[in-house]
DNA sequence: ATTGACAATGACAACCGTTTTCACTTAGAG
DNA sequence: CTCTAAGTGAAAACGGTTGTCATTGTCAAT
């Protein structure tokens, strides 16, 4: 139910079997990768529509959620539970968010937290260890 | 905006000016006490409700809120969006969750990230940094 | 003890992001 | 070209949360 095949199939993502590469797909991969920041469903849909495509809200949803499972992009919920979505880099990294703008920057994890958080889930009999660090605080332009 | 003065009022919280002690606020800090476990609005007005007492949906909600702003609990987001509760011990910890029954362990941090976090921050012209890290995994229980 | 002002409550409705439904469209294999 | 299952999207359903507002309760002042 969860898992996505998604084998290595070039780089051209949304071949996995059963899947198909259409217009909105497209749309929504290709608008992702021009933004920077964190951006809601609505966002993302606004966004296409700017540019003259539209696409359902729906479908950007159901997109947006694929794109997740298959680690393209990252989620974070704000404190109001909204899901935002951000076409992530690759490898392992962390945020740094303006509590009051929303600036985002990725940042690189301290050297020690994957030894730490292994060995506290060692200590607790826990598998499978992730960890999500958020750093928030107020940015230099909204001091 | 964000920070709440609550300064030292004696042990008794809901002591801030324009504030009053009502049954319900009693009841569902007392219950609270109880859970060890993270629980959303809806399960503490259950609990609540079991144990004869009534609350409505709202004042738990908005009671809730207030303790979260005040500090007392600890608030986090379920990948729903809802809003899940904790009746945090003193000072400054985190979270080891397992993914699939929600077991939670509170966690000092490593000893470094306070560090790290400060040094990020000051390089990146942030202030008021706080971090949250939160751990998941799968407990042994649930392997 | 009584009063009165205003905080608090709670049933209910509104909100809003998200998910489901379902009839219609379309990609892409054969 | 044809066929079929995947994909789409408008609209409705959903579910947690927040707002509304008439009523109730607290507590300071009397």
């Amino acid at each position: 139910m969860a898992a996505v095949a998604g084998k290595a199939l070039g780089d051209s993502a949304f071949s996995a079997p059963g899947q198909r590469g259409t217009r909105q797909r497209r749309v929504i991969r290709e608008w992702l990768g021009t933004s920077a920041a964190f951006v809601s469903a609505q966002q993302v849909r606004e966004g296409i529509a700017a540019k003259g495509d539209a696409v359902g809200l729906t479908t950007v949803y159901r997109t947006l959620q694929a794109l997740a499972d298959a680690g393209e992009v990252d989620v974070l919920r704000t404190d109001t539970g909204e899901a935002l979505y951000r076409k992530c880099g690759t490898g392992h990294h962390h945020h740094l968010t303006c509590r009051s703008c929303e600036l985002t920057i990725e940042l690189a994890g301290p050297p020690s937290v994957e030894k730490w958080s292994q060995s506290t889930a060692d200590e607790f009999g826990f598998n499978d260890v992730q960890h999500v660090i958020e750093l928030s605080g107020t940015c230099s332009n909204c001091r």
